[in-house]
Parts: structure tokens; C-alpha cells; sequence
DNA sequence: AAGTTACAGTTACACGATTAACTGAAAATG
DNA sequence: CATTTTCAGTTAATCGTGTAACTGTAACTT
């Protein structure tokens, strides 16, 4: 049986409010105490009950994670280094995986403040916003996805998009390409997908270019749908010159390169591609794909650090934006060559 | 401020037993009363304080798991599988990331322990096998990684990885390959890197061919060292036939396929490569990479299954092994050609 | 020296649930 | 009808901590 704190108590020879204080350190013990008390916990292997101290102090050193799919290494690295910061200050993580079910998510929250977290990260929901934004009795901060402002204790940790869409096009135009395709991601569904798309369109429109010279095709961020949306593409193309293909997540950038081989064409020759995320594996797919840095470790860690500076602090969090910068990262997938 | 019990059984006109008797239904409530206590537990949006539970009960519902690297998405399906089923009949999971470090493991361990968890998963520790089998207050299963017997309430779930290393070695050598190399993976600190390449090894060598027939380099599982090492291993390289190269892992295998490439040699015309694990994303690089499959799934809810059925029968784990098939999938990178 | 202050350490209650032991009325028994 | 049994529901103790309120001694004040 694990031992309790009557149990130093008595073995030490005081009352169990002293082991406490000398436990949390909020009042002074006389050093002859302190050292009795120390050499009977040692001696019982004594550890505090978290469990006990969770229900007296109201606070449990836990947070609850959501993500969409842990399998996925972008999401992998935001949890990788939010837990980090976590850990240093002696909070522990509870991880769920939605699936990306709203239906999920939403059951996952209610039982994460049944389970007493002091706080949820929530990263890229698919929740409506008007649902994340109802009031909830713990704070939650809301990672890679934006949403109207608020300040029902949350707040949002996220990247510009948008701005990441514009340095994708401004590169295309800059190297002299002249006709745009875009695979967008779910942009009904994820608020991020329909930024890049846009980012991407109207700097290209701003430049003078018609509606015509830049066509989208909607896709769902998967590898699968990647290679299917590229791959029916092709069916009906025609090169007349090289084409500058922004295909909007890394993975599904993999993948449409995949269906231009498979159709016998090649990556940048006929179609220059650039990606976005900046996986880990992006730097070694072939040809080195050309990316948007997605910052997955500020992600991470920011959005904890703020976390845990309002639940420290004990304020509320305000509906805050704390916009994180993306920047374009040159690799080989997105040369242009003379067609 | 959160409804408790009391004022639930206040509003209802009962004592907070008949209340708790109609949250467990552990004894009969008329109907009546369930009904008015049910109001009564909507009215106040109440739910029960998990926390509070958990100290009485003396069960937290609570497990731990233990990753070398969330980022990796090996792991990353295993925990996935792991929390479906958990999640199934429950329970929740804190999740921690070890960094591959034997200290952060023993610490994550201890603090587990101290926060009350019902099991621990711990995935391809790093731990030396004596210090896995101290005795314990919580049952622990090991997955992806075997260990001398015992009975110190823990158990192991992997595959056998010293017969995945033996089909590799058995499907080169019915292809008619005649030279070998084996890129080993950390052979010192993880005994399934050690186990793939005697399995490769004693394979090839029953087969009547030579020591200096099979090589082997060291490398440490990571992309880079893939790359590092293949790059070394050609610099000295005569091709005189076609290499059947057993690099043993999927990651580590991208790597040595970019070594190659860069080295101005093909895969397989030139090198053949099998990986191992089977990682998502080697069904899609280039060329597809044949390799060995790790059955995460099964690794994941397998393991969280054993570690359930004990704690629900209360009974402990006896150190039993259960070892899993893997099998070669067949894909592109190991086609035996003409030299 | 009497009265006040300081303070190390103890007593006892609270956190929010579960549950063994108890109560008392109705039903069953002979 | 008297006695026992049954059982829905209550009372009160308990899980392992933290902490406000208290105690008693020693030091300080005047």
C-alpha cells in the first residue's frame, strides 16, 4: 500500500499539517523538522497524493489536447513541443485525437472539464466558430485556425494564412510563371484552407492577370485526394507552358507530384509545385519540395506558454490573436526552366 | 462555480447517497425519484467531479503513455490505436513524449505514478531491461519491444522482428541477389534493431553464402544517418551486380534512397532497398518503398487491451509475451533486374 | 513583573464524491 | 395478530490532502 502523509506524520513524530508546510513550503518548519520529516518520507518512499491535492486545491496540473489526427507529423510537432513547455512548469498533458469529427471534439471537451483539465488546447478544430466561442468554465486556446473576435475566455495562436497564400503567388509571378493553378484544401470546412486560396488568388489578380489564368480545384489535405484531384486534372491538360501548380498542404503535395509522374510528366519541368507546411520530410521527398513554413514549434509552445500564463495568473484570456509568421522555404520543386 | 452532489440531492429533495445511487446504479431508486433527481441534474448542468471520484474509489480511469517521439508517425499510429480503445471503455490518456531519453523515462514513470494512473504503455523504452522490471504499483505493458521473461506485473506486446529481418533476407535471396548490406539501426540501445539484423544475417548465411557476402553499418534510425551512412558506404562502392540493400527502417530507407540518388545511382536498378515498418507515407515516395509491416494498429490496441482486461479483472499481468506477425509488402524499390 | 507580541506547531474541518451501516415502514410469514 | 423479512432511502464515515483557526511557549515591551 502506497504511503500517506499521516503516515510521515507519525513516523516523524508531528502532525500531518507540518508535513504539509514543509511539502508546499508556504510556512516556516525548523530545520530539525524539516530533516526528520524528509528522512521519513525517504524511508516510507513517499509521494504526495495528486490526486487528493487536485480536490482540495481545485486545480489539477492538467490539460487536455485535442488534435485531428496524431498520425500526422505536422500535429505531431505541435504536440511535441506544446508538451514541452508544459512539462517544465509541471503540467501534464491528457492527448485526444478527434478524427476530425465535430461530433468528437465536442464530447471530448465536455470530458475533459468532467475530468477537471485546467485548461484545453484545441488545435485546428473543425468546430463552427459561434460553438468554440460559447463560454466554458476552463480556458481554452484555440491553435492554427482564426475566428471572429471574442472574449469568452479563449484566445487564437495561428499563422497568416492568408499572407502565406500571397508569398506563395508573389513567388510564382516574381519568376515569371503566367499560368496558376491552386489545389485548395477543405476550404468550406477549414477556415486556413479557404486563406491560402484566397491569399494565393487575389495577389495573382492584383498583378493583372483574368480569372482565367488561374483555376482551383478543391481537395480535402489528403495524400489520396492530392493525387486523385491532380491526376483527373491532367486528364484535360494541355502543356503550352510551364505550369505553376500551389498545392496547399504538404502531404497532398506529395501525392499531386505522384500523379504528375505517373502521368509522364515531371516536377519542375512541366509543373513547378510548391507545398505548404514545411513537414519534415518535405526537405527529402524528390525533388525537394518547395514550402510555406508552417511554425509548428511556435505553435506549439506559444499557445502553451499563454495558457499557462492565464491559468498561473488566474485572469481570464481575452479573445487575444497572437499571429505567428510563415515564410517561403526555396527548395527545387518550383524552379523555372525555359518550356 | 460548478453543481455538486449536494446541490443536486438539495434541489431534488433527497440525500447525496440516492443521488450517487442513481450515477453508478449500484442500488435500486424508484422511478420517481430517478426522474426528479435527473431534473434536478440538468437544471444545474451538473456532473460529477471526476477527481473527487477518483480519490474515494481509489481508480483514476486514468493511463499512461510513454513515446520515444510523437513526431514520428510510427508512433503516432500507435497511439492512435491505443487511445481508440481506451477512450471505448473510458478512459483517458496522458500522454508523454521521452525525447528518447532513459532519465526523461524514468521520470515520466515516477510522476505517473504519483499522478494516480490505472496502467502505463510504455513504447520501445529505452530503459535496460532490468530497470523495466522493477516491481511496480501500476501494471505497465511494454510494446515494441521484447524482454526476458518475468512476472513483476508487466508484459510485452511486439512483433517479431528477428523474423521480419529473416523475410527481408529470404526475399532477396529467392530473387537471386547475391550481395548484401544490412543498414542496422542502434544495435547497442534497441534490441529490435539488434534482432532485425541477426534475423537478416543468419538467413543469408544458412543459405551457404559468406561473411563477406552480407555487410552491416550502425546507424541510429534517423533519416540523416540513412543518408550519412549510405553516402559513406558508396564512396568506396564498385558496382560489379545489383546491391540488395536491407536498410531497417522506413525513415532511415528515404534517406538511403536520397544517398543513392545523389550519389548518381538508381534504386533498384543499381541498389535494391527494403525498409522496414511500413510507415504511411513509403507507399509513396520514389520509388515505392517494399518493406516490412509493422503492425501499429495491432501494437496499439492490442497493448491498451491487455492493459485494460487486467486492471478491470484486477487481476496482475504475468509478463506474458504477446508477439505479433509482420509481413513484406511488396512494392517497387527491391525489383531484381538485369545488371 | 505583568502584559503584549511573535510564531512554531497542532487541531479540526473542508474539498466532492462513494459506501457501510443504519432506519423505519411495508410486506411476508406462521 | 405478532414477528420477521425486505428494502428504499438516509446518516455519517471515509479517501489524502491543504489550511484557517487555534494553542502554548518564548521573547519582547514598558
Amino acid at each position: 500500500m502506497r504511503a500517506t502523509i499521516k503516515d510521515v506524520a507519525k513516523l516523524a513524530g508531528v502532525s500531518t499539517a507540518t508535513v504539509s508546510n514543509v511539502i508546499t513550503r508556504k510556512k516556516y518548519v525548523s530545520p530539525e523538522l524539516i530533516e526528520k520529516i524528509t528522512k521519513a518520507m525517504e524511508e516510507l518512499d513517499y509521494t504526495p497524493n495528486t490526486i487528493a491535492r487536485s480536490l482540495k486545491v481545485n486545480r489539477s496540473f492538467r490539460l487536455g489536447l485535442i488534435v485531428p489526427d496524431i498520425t500526422n507529423p505536422f500535429f505531431g510537432e505541435i504536440v511535441k513541443y506544446a508538451e514541452k513547455v508544459a512539462n517544465k512548469e509541471n503540467y501534464h498533458i491528457t492527448l485526444c485525437d478527434s478524427d476530425q469529427s465535430v461530433e468528437k471534439e465536442r464530447q471530448i471537451i465536455n470530458t475533459f472539464i468532467e475530468n477537471g483539465v485546467d485548461g484545453i488546447i484545441n488545435v485546428a478544430p473543425r468546430m463552427k466558430d459561434r460553438e468554440l466561442n460559447r463560454k466554458r468554465p476552463v480556458p481554452m486556446v484555440i491553435v492554427d485556425r482564426p475566428a471572429f473576435e471574442t472574449d469568452k475566455n479563449i484566445a487564437f495562436v495561428f499563422a497568416d494564412n492568408f499572407e502565406g497564400g500571397n508569398q506563395v503567388a508573389k513567388r510564382f509571378v516574381e519568376q515569371g510563371f503566367r499560368k496558376f493553378l491552386c489545389l485548395a484544401g477543405p476550404v468550406d470546412i477549414v477556415p486556413n484552407a479557404k486563406k491560402r486560396l484566397m491569399g494565393f488568388q487575389e495577389y495573382i489578380l492584383d498583378q493583372g492577370f483574368t480569372e482565367a489564368d488561374v483555376e482551383f480545384r478543391k481537395c480535402d489535405f489528403s495524400f489520396e485526394s492530392g493525387y486523385d484531384v491532380m491526376k483527373e486534372y491532367l486528364q484535360t491538360y494541355k502543356k503550352t507552358e510551364q505550369l505553376a501548380a500551389f498545392v496547399s498542404s504538404d502531404i497532398m503535395a506529395w501525392g499531386a507530384m505522384e500523379a504528375i509522374k505517373d502521368m509522364g510528366l515531371k516536377v519542375p519541368e512541366d509543373i513547378a509545385v510548391i507545398g505548404y507546411d514545411n513537414i519534415f520530410f518535405s526537405n527529402f521527398v524528390h525533388p525537394r519540395l518547395t514550402t510555406i513554413d508552417n511554425p509548428t514549434k511556435q505553435l506549439g509552445a506559444m499557445s502553451m506558454q499563454l495558457l499557462l500564463d492565464t491559468i498561473e495568473s488566474k485572469e481570464s484570456l481575452k479573445g487575444n490573436y497572437v499571429v505567428l509568421n510563415s515564410k517561403l522555404v526555396e527548395r527545387q520543386s518550383d524552379e523555372r526552366l525555359p518550356f
